[in-house]
DNA sequence: CTGAAAGCGCTAACAC
DNA sequence: GTGTTAGCGCTTTCAG
């Protein structure tokens, strides 16, 4: 069995002197439907099996027009957060017979917009998009083409879009609150300057935990191109320096915790010890840590299924719009945000 | 300008009164080349951009044969250390105009096989593949194919094949040296149980080191499916029970690391704090932990350049053999393996 | 300088 | 029951 030339449907037709049809209609399982002979079904799968047939997808794709791929496309794939959720993406498309191109957008406008041209270029099936601040227009665009689409992380309110999300603004109220039942009064916010909802949301909630018990808002952002670099440390160093009353933090993101941790680390202004902490998005090492880190876990599994659940009901139906899911993320509390003796 | 109908070259041809090959030639840049007239080049471009036309790239990819996509094959998206090396491999290849589609193997033949099967039928340009211990028959076809193929972390010493690896040999050896240095007389190395010349490499480095000072081999062996799971944590808090005299551990992978530290940490036979530690794969928050941890860094830039930029070598030249990259590992020495008071 | 036409591999309506 | 054939949208050779 020699992997030499690749055979195609005209081959196995020549070679079996039947028609091109028969053979496909063969391969494609509709024998006994299209009352195809037992015995030419029968040569027909025996000869493809003996020369190790493959049919070409492109060209299955080109007359039918479906690809069976989808594209998720993410902030950076490299993130804790997206990679995991990717794999349970992977997981259930794959079982289904689709296939995920990934991509990262690090949340910047011309490659959203030229991923997403691409990506329509080469007739992929659908998408889950986490947009960047101004797609509006490639978004809705993309929707009206009746190409199935997703939303995630954060959306549009002003376009009538499928999305999943998490409630940021109860997630980051939870966090703030319970900082402020375990006694911290001067409590930071630390986020970026992106003017997206989900970073709103996330404000807003904190902003409505403190305000209930009359606590001052301490609120830093970052500049999002030095969120997670040398930069931003230095904004963050300065920024406890100036504010040496804080006695905890809340990070809006992932990174900002990750960058804001190293920070306080290295350079010892103030320590994670003494800080009461809570990071958004949970981390395999968050609970390695000492102390253990709290953290706003978002239900990975969940959204991961949400998301494949809804654009699979797309892909079967038309009815393109209409899902909007919010899930609720859980406050994992550990030991950083403790009360400090 | 309503995103209706999709234009095809056709479209153009017929709304413009001249034939397809004159839009094809204009289209692809070889107008002036064609010599085509600079009116008819300037009419096609401004009525294609003027409906915004996009090439079928499924089209184009079934007449050239060529896709423009490449299939990065590793464990777990979801890890660490993967998801780091495809967003690298990402930013390069589509900057070289190459999409990238990511897939999880775990380590499985099975799931090895039908990807690269289901990939071949897809047309993709080139693999980069960490292939699982029993797919030698497939990697050889594949590369009998003349497609391009890289594989990475690990590959078969009986089949020729391009490859990126580290010297793990080299690193285990320097970690569990380095240890020694530190005082520490009874070291652990704690791998899964499979024979793939990686982990081969990098028990024998650590076996070559304490050979060298005549130290006893401890050596912990997990089954591969168990090492990121409960049971995995219950194997280990027994090898720890049943070897009290241990004073330090070598982790084979990040993912024993994490599950190692997370059990010493849950169960309290042994602290992370009293054993000396290093694992292979460094994590953003070692640096972050108390103790800080020490670390195998593999050279994640360097291993992802030098895959695209063999891979896009392979796709220039057909010359399809030949390349076999060692990469050197660093190890990052911090806190958790210093000498215990 | 531009156009006609073949054909990449496959599907499926239609014919016999 | 099985074969003929027209495309899917594009590239490219060859003709004029």
């Amino acid at each position: 069995m020699k992997p030499k030339k690749r055979y195609s449907i005209k081959d196995i037709a020549k070679e079996l002197n039947v028609s091109v049809t028969t053979v496909s209609f063969v391969l494609n399982g509709k024998g006994k439907e299209k009352k195809i002979s037992t015995e030419v079904i029968a040569k027909v799968f025996d000869y493809a099996n003996s020369v190790n047939y493959r049919p070409n997808l492109v060209a299955q794709s080109l007359r039918t027009g479906k690809t069976k791929i989808l594209v998720f496309m993410v902030e950076d794939i490299g993130n804790y957060f997206f990679s995991k959720i990717a794999r349970i993406i992977e997981d259930i498309a794959y079982a289904k017979g689709y296939k995920v191109i990934f991509c990262s957008n690090d949340n910047d406008d011309e490659k959203s917009k030229e991923m997403i041209a691409l990506f329509s270029e080469r007739q992929v099936d659908g998408f889950i998009i986490i947009p960047s601040p101004g797609i509006q227009e490639e978004i809705k665009i993309l929707s009206e083409s009746k190409t199935p689409l997703i939303l995630f992380d954060r959306y549009f309110p002003e376009i009538d879009t499928n999305y999943v999300v998490v409630n940021n603004y109860e997630a980051c109220y939870t966090a703030a609150a319970h900082l402020v039942e375990n006694g911290f009064k001067n409590i930071a916010f630390i986020t970026t300057d992106v003017k997206q909802i989900q970073m709103l949301d996330r404000l807003a909630g904190y902003k409505s935990a403190l305000d209930e018990k009359s606590l001052k808002h301490t609120v830093l952002k970052i500049p999002f191109e030095q969120a997670s670099s040398k930069k931003g440390k230095n904004i963050m160093s300065r920024f406890f320096q100036e504010n040496l009353n804080l006695d905890s933090v809340v990070f809006a993101t992932n990174y900002l915790a990750q960058n804001g941790m190293e920070m306080l680390k290295e350079e010892g202004v103030r320590t994670i010890e003494e800080l009461g902490i809570v990071s958004f998005d949970d981390n395999d090492f968050f609970k390695i840590n000492t102390p253990t880190i709290t953290a706003i876990a978002q239900p990975l599994d969940e959204i991961g299924k949400e998301l494949t659940r809804a654009m699979f009901h797309l892909l079967k139906k038309n009815n393109i719009k209409s899902s909007k899911t919010v899930l609720k993320a859980e406050l994992v509390i550990r030991q950083s945000s403790m009360p400090k003796s």
